[in-house]
DNA sequence: TTTGACGTTATTGTCAGATGATATGATGAA
DNA sequence: TTCATCATATCATCTGACAATAACGTCAAA
């Protein structure tokens, strides 16, 4: 009855089109209304079902919220958004292992100058991570090991503040926690019976930026021969 | 009848979720068969209209493909569709560029010893980054100058080889492509009849990562002032 | 045997109409 | 005023139906 136009594209995809048209042009910004689905099919000629399966897509992506009686606004951005989509691609395309450790280096390493700066900044902050370094001490199993491992080093970026950064690392920690598992012998770095943990957190705490940077990638280097042979 | 946990997601959302898991569970790839809707819809114990509104959602992002008679088959997942998304969003309400100028400083930076040896190993890539060196001396008009200044940060990642560092910088220059537009003063740095590119370049080439790394530091670091005033 | 036309059919695409769930806003009482 | 209560608009989901289309099998002709 209606699509004058001969296009290959689906409904749904058109009213897609069409509602991001209509923020463009009326300027619409994070919680603006936008009209209601009903409103939308009348005006678009479409039935509400087709509307409905375009506003689904679009709130899957944030780019609009829709709640009973609230009705339909335009949303704001979520990296949570973004994270599960990227995991999604990481668990497809699967990453050659060395890559994946050499992304965490970069990025670990890259912060700690800026959470150096918030540990000073903020006593608060040091005490966090130095309550995860006794847990990490405890040592009572493998497991919890792991755990407060993986703690620490998303600590360390959480602290830093740069939250795209941390989000990317998050994906990251997810891929490790698997193959972590896989990777039993920490008793390398246990049985001296110090934590490197600690002692990247101390020099962080002093300012002394180099030193922590140097421990940590030593530090995350230990899994790089184990993951050759893997 | 259904619902057995209180969730607070939508059912379709729900559905996306087992459909992602039904592809990473069974490993399937691009081109492989998906259940019929109604199947699934049978399956999940919901409707097929929220099987729907799932297909379509994830039809929309190319993680699936669709068609009549055919059915449902998994698509090439194309992060170019989310790099679209990604755009709209920024167009409607930005990112704390601070934070994102951080986030390209730590990864930037962070794999510039990873360049150096790519540099250093193979002639090809020093010529690569040198041809963009050549183009940004030209200086023709910003626009070309901000087309170079791109490629020769996205080609420093690249031939830094770690790929999942190359993808989220792909992703992060989504975000600045826009408003390295905004920011058009950028005699500062060619005024001096230099070229900090081709400085960094040198530095890398002879190993100096160090050098390199400051000097990228700087260069990213004149942004710092832009984003404060707008 | 191969090829090409043709009808069948499975599967998505779209519609209409209805009910349930819920947050907002109005109403009224303390 | 402030709080509780109720009505209502709006999304969330379902049922059931029909249209459109492309793959598949069939059969006839070369």
């Amino acid at each position: 009855m209606m699509n004058s136009t001969i296009n290959k594209q689906t409904l749904s995809e058109i009213v897609v089109s069409k509602i991001k048209k209509h923020i463009i042009d009326n300027d619409l910004k994070a919680g603006d209304r936008l009209p209601t689905e009903q409103e939308m099919a009348d005006s678009f000629g479409v039935s509400r079902l087709s509307v409905r399966e375009a506003t689904t897509t679009l709130s899957y992506l944030g780019i609009i919220d829709s709640a009973p009686r609230r009705g339909l606004t335009v949303g704001k951005f979520d990296l949570d958004r973004l994270k599960e989509f990227l995991g999604f691609h990481f668990a497809l395309n699967d990453y050659p292992r060395e890559k994946l450790l050499y992304t965490r280096v970069v990025i670990e390493v890259g912060i700690l100058g800026y959470s150096s700066k918030a540990i000073i900044a903020d006593k608060g902050v040091y005490y966090k991570l130095d309550e995860i370094c006794n847990e990490i001490d405890k040592y009572d199993s493998l497991d919890s090991y792991i755990h407060w491992d993986i703690e620490f080093h998303s600590m360390l970026v959480k602290v830093a503040g740069i939250e795209p950064l941390v989000m990317f690392n998050d994906l990251l920690q997810t891929f490790f926690r698997k193959f972590r598992l896989e990777i039993s012998s920490i008793g390398k770095y246990r049985d001296k019976g110090h934590n490197v943990h600690r002692e990247i957190l101390e020099s962080l705490r002093c300012g002394n930026v180099d030193q922590a940077e140097n421990l940590l990638r030593e530090h995350l280097g230990c899994y790089k021969e184990k993951i050759q042979n893997s």
